[in-house]
Parts: structure tokens; C-alpha cells; sequence
DNA sequence: TTGAAAGCGATACCAG
DNA sequence: CTGGTATCGCTTTCAA
């Protein structure tokens, strides 16, 4: 059932009908009933396409996902953003057009959505440190939102972020404060701007409590259970192997927990281990292991609002807004008899 | 810069230019080289909604998760199957469209994709027993692939699916053969057909070597970590509690694994542990634990021979493909001191 | 308050 | 081998 097919069934003009279905004010509103009861009976769903085309608008927000970092759609957090994202995008009509691709055709992918008009704006995932694909929507004239925070950029740009720098540093800090003097930092590659952050958080931790940083155990590399597990293998061989570990993703600290049974250790007893995207549930039911939940619910708040910003820009292409979601910060620790109440949230503090 | 603009600043009609540009046979060779030429120069692509309005054809496909079942987007096994679902589009020029869709809003997913015609088919995920969405995407019209086999239908369809059944039994058979008889399986929901087959396998295995299943070990529900460690908490606290698991996914294990460090058991030691999408590597790297991979390979070329499938059903609506895969099946075993020989493949038998 | 008609940017049929 | 033109299904002036 198009359109023409649903004027002629109510002896109306496919403008009226159009009118009344998108709500203009100059429709009569007997009529704008009978054509609303009418498009329910038959089912009819305005082509989305020939929409598109008339109105310049695809209503669809891209994003581009590189395929080599399939890490990335196994992430807690990737899957996150996109939930929070596609709660939006509904809301507003969107629809997600995913595009996984290789490593390099990033560039050509991007240029391809601008062309072909598939989409009317991207949002951007594994920021880099002077990411080139910042300048290259802006040169496309693609609106486009950075889920985290490019460096070392002059140019505007909107970005939604959480705050990877004061979850660890505070992390960090609470490690110190439970006795910890070596603290291994397992970090994603500080290509990505968010390890950077983290990195920077967790040396700043470790300075608030006058501890110097040991840059023999700050590890960063593609975030996967190998590294996890070869990471705290070589760790905990050494002469004097960190007593605590920060651990970047939920995957990485999969492979560091085999290491740690292949040693014999046992994790909340020998050692602590705080990973950042993990569930605070554990805690909750008494497990014995230092839980550190930074960010689920912020990174779902993040994707929220990445969509709105982006369907902002759309709407309006002058907007740029630039959010910092606080990390929802929660500690625990199980050694003690009864759970830690829990550290709230802070406000984001500027430049963090 | 669109069809018009090119062809007049090639001094030639849209219609010679849009023939250079799809390869007809009948437009001039040097005309078609000063054409192709241009549209490199000029950095052209076709409108694809001005395209998808001509042809009919939207050259995207539709991928609709139900987005409480949040633990899919995590799992390993959907990023496989997508990445190698995506390596077939962009092969043939489809797009993915992803939508997340409330529980219970499936079937208005379903609708609009169709009505709106935003998508020319669909793959269908998480298939469950009597699975309601094929007779719903029949009655539709919109072509579509599912990834897993309903049982109980009638109907035909097309699917791709890796051997689940036969994984779980050889599994299954491989720890009885290291003397395990106390085997618990921490199923997923067995409303999922996958999982009934798991079921089935293990239950295969375990008359295969004669031993009588104990229900009260056989546990199923959303795979979750929190399932996982809930799970393994509750089984190792029993008066005779199981000397092996089976465990449906990498994201539950983690959950277990948190249950047994708690309980100050070993992994390979005290316990074995096999997971179905798990990785290899550890086995190589001599982990000191069970190593069971089953499918990542295997769920790719799914993901590729689904996207085959519901192009090629786009393209000629009658045809019907149904592909069981083998899931490349090793075990391992590091107790001994060298690593067991990896089990070699089987073809899959009819009736899996 | 309603309708006729001109696009939107491609494809594809029919002539030449 | 090349070009004119209708068409896809909708939106959006412009008139009435």
C-alpha cells in the first residue's frame, strides 16, 4: 500500500493525505481522522526510501566500526553505546546503519556513506590520538559525534565521553589506600585516546599518594583475552610481581584470570585485580574480589546522548556540544566482613 | 555532485553516462573510459536512495535484535557471525541495518523493515523452539535467512547453522573419557533452539558412554555472568558436586570462573571447564586447563553463508538453502605433560 | 482547507 | 551506440 493507493481509497489527494499523516495544522481535522484510521486499517507505512529522496533526509546515523579491532563489538561497552544509542535513534525515527570495515578502507568507508547519501550523519568509536577521521567528516560536510575524546585536535568538534581519566585515577588511588604499592596498569594501546586518559589517570594516582610509576608494569595493547593472558603470565613471573592490577576491558581480564589460576593464585586473596567495565553484581552477591564498576549505565547515557547530538547536528548544522559523563564510580572490597558502602559519583571536573 | 552534473560536464546524456557506470556492454569503450574516468575525478557516487527508489532494491539488509537479550550483542559469537556477514556485503554492496528493538516490539520491527521497505531481507538471530518470526516474515514477503533452526516447524525456510548438537556430545564424551561421571551442563535458555540442541548432545554423549543424566545438574537460563557465577556458586555447594562443566558461552564462564577462584578451587585441577566459543590459544600457550573451540571459524563462514543466502533468496525469491556447519571441534587437555592431539573435524551427519 | 504539479536522483524502456 | 522520457513514492510549492 503506497501512498497513492491510500489517497485513492479515500478519495482524498496524496498532499492531503501526506499532510494529515505528518501533521501539518491546515488539514481539517475530520479529516486528518479518517486518513489517520485509514493509514491504520491498511497498514500504511510512508516508503522510507522515496522519502529520503524527496526530503534530503535518509533518516539513518552510520557507524562506522573497523573490523580488525573486533574486539570492539565483543565490548560490554560498544554494545552499551549502542543500546542507549538505539533507544534514541527510535524515539526520533533513526534507523542504524552499521558498516563493518576493514582496516584502512575507514577513509573510503566514510567517503562512501557522504556520497551515496546513505546516511545522514556518523558517530565515531575508538577515538584515536589525533584521529584523522575528525578532520575528514569535517572536510565531507558529514555531521558526525566522537564517542570519546580525540587530542591534540584545534579544530571544534562534538564529542560525548565518560571519565576514563578520574575512574582511574580514583581506582588507582584506592588501590594505594588498601595497602597496594606495585600496581600493574593492563592498558589498551595508547594510540586509542581513551588509554591515554587512563593512563594519565592512573599516574596521577599513583602521585597523589606519592608513589612513583614503574613503567616496567604499564602494559598497553590491543584489548583480547591473549593479551590479558600473556600480560599477567610475564607479570606474575617476575622476581617482584605486582600485588594489584588495573585491567582496561572485561576481555582483557577474561585471559588475566586464567594466568592467574595457571599460577595458583587466587584473586581478593594474593592479589586484587579492578577491571573497568565489569558488573558490580559480584560484589553484591559476596564474591571475593575487588569489584570497580565504572561506567555501564554512563557509557548507556553516553550513547543517548551521542544520538541526540548527532540528530541535533542534522537538524541544525551549526550545533557543537561536548558532554563528559561523570563514571558512575562504585568500590567495593569483600576482604573485610561486610561490603564497602559504596563511593558516589562525582561531578566531572573540567579537563579531566 | 550527482548523475545530471556529471553527464553535463561530459557533454553526454544521464542515460549514456548511468549505462558506463553499471557496465552495460552496449555503450562506446572510449566512452565509457572518459566516463569512469570523470566519475573517479569528480569523486562520484550514486544517490543510493535515488538508486533504491528506481530499482527497487534498498541494498541493505535488516538485522533486528531484541535488545533485553543484551548478553547477544556481548557475545563472541555475534560479532563472528557479523563480521563475516559484513565481509559478504560489502563484497556485493549491501549495508547492514542494525535495529535493537525492545522485547515484545519485535513484530512492529519486523513490519516497518517490511513496509517501509528500508531493507530488501532480513537475518534472523537467537532462534527460538517454534520460533514465531518465520511464519510472521513468510506471511511478509520479506526474504529472510535465520541463523539456527527452529524446531517444530512445518514450513521451510532457509537457515545456517553450526553443529551445536554434535559439539556437546563429543564434548561431553571427551570428559567422561577423562573419567569425569558427575557432568554439569550451564545451559542457555532451552526456549532457544540452540540450546535444546546442546542439551540433546550432551544427553547423546552421555548414553554414548552409558552414564544416566542428572537433572538436577542440568541447569539453563539467559547467559549471562551473573548466571554464571550464580550457577557454579549453587553447584559447588552441593554435598557431591560436579567434577566437570559445560558451559554455552564465554560471557557465563566468566561468571563461573569468578564462582570457582571464590571457592578456592583450580580450574584443571580440581575441576574441568569447557566452554563452547572459547579460544585456542590458551591450549597453545600450555594453560593449564581444558581448552574447547568449537566455532569461531566456523560461525564466520556462517555469517558469510547467510549473507550469501539472503542475497541470493533477494535475488531469485524461490530458492531455499539450508547449511549445517561442522563446528571445528578441539580438544585439549594440559593435565599430561604434552598437549593431546586436536580432534579432527567430521563432516556433519543429516538429522544433527 | 484541498489539490495539481514540479521536483528529488537515479534506472530502463523505446526510439533513432 | 546514444538520447529522450516515463517512472519509482513521496514532499512541497503554488493555486484555487
Amino acid at each position: 500500500m503506497n501512498l497513492k493507493e491510500l489517497a485513492e481509497a479515500l478519495g482524498l489527494s496524496q498532499t492531503t493525505v501526506s499532510r494529515a499523516l505528518d501533521g501539518y495544522p491546515e488539514v481539517a481535522e475530520a479529516t486528518r481522522r479518517r486518513v489517520l484510521e485509514a493509514a491504520e486499517r491498511f497498514n500504511y507505512r510512508p516508503n522510507s526510501r522515496a522519502k529520503a529522496l524527496a526530503t534530503g533526509r535518509a533518516m539513518a546515523i552510520g557507524h562506522v566500526i573497523p573490523k580488525s579491532k573486533s574486539s570492539v563489538m565483543v565490548n560490554p561497552i560498544f554494545a552499551e553505546f549502542l543500546a542507549g544509542a538505539s533507544e534514541t535513534y527510535t524515539g526520533v525515527g533513526y534507523d542504524i546503519v552499521l558498516s563493518l570495515v576493514e582496516d584502512g578502507d575507514e577513509e573510503r568507508a566514510y567517503r562512501d556513506m557522504a556520497a551515496k547519501r546513505m546516511v545522514d550523519g556518523v558517530v565515531v568509536f575508538m577515538t584515536m590520538v589525533n584521529d584523522p577521521r575528525i578532520p575528514l567528516l569535517k572536510e565531507l560536510g558529514l555531521p558526525f559525534v566522537v564517542h570519546g575524546r580525540a587530542t591534540g585536535m584545534t579544530d571544534a568538534y562534538s564529542w560525548v565521553d565518560v571519565n576514563n581519566m578520574r575512574s582511574f585515577r580514583r581506582a588507582t588511588e584506592f588501590l594505594v589506600d588498601l595497602g597496594h604499592s606495585r600496581i600493574a596498569l593492563v592498558n589498551g594501546p595508547e594510540s586509542y585516546a581513551f588509554a591515554v586518559r587512563r593512563r594519565d589517570g592512573y599516574l596521577a594516582g599513583l602521585q597523589s599518594r606519592g608513589l612513583e610509576p614503574d613503567p616496567s608494569i604499564m602494559l598497553q595493547e590491543e584489548m583480547t583475552e591473549q593479551y590479558g593472558f600473556r600480560a599477567m603470565t610475564e607479570l606474575l613471573s617476575r622476581p617482584d610481581p605486582p600485588t594489584a592490577y588495573l585491567s582496561a576491558s572485561m576481555i582483557t581480564t577474561l585471559g588475566m584470570r586464567r594466568a592467574t589460576d595457571s599460577a595458583g593464585l587466587r584473586l581478593g586473596r594474593d592479589i586484587s585485580l579492578i577491571t573497568y567495565d565489569d558488573d558490580l553484581s559480584y560484589f553484591q552477591n559476596g564474591q571475593d574480589e575487588l569489584i570497580f564498576t565504572a561506567i555501564r549505565s554512563s557509557v548507556r547515557e553516553a550513547g543517548r546522548s551521542a544520538a541526540r547530538t548527532v540528530v541535533g547536528l542534522i537538524a541544525n548544522a551549526e550545533e557543537s556540544e561536548q558532554l563528559l559523563l561523570p563514571a558512575d564510580l562504585i568500590l567495593g572490597q569483600s576482604t573485610g566482613p561486610a561490603p564497602r558502602a559504596a563511593v558516589p559519583a562525582q561531578a566531572a571536573l573540567p579537563g579531566e
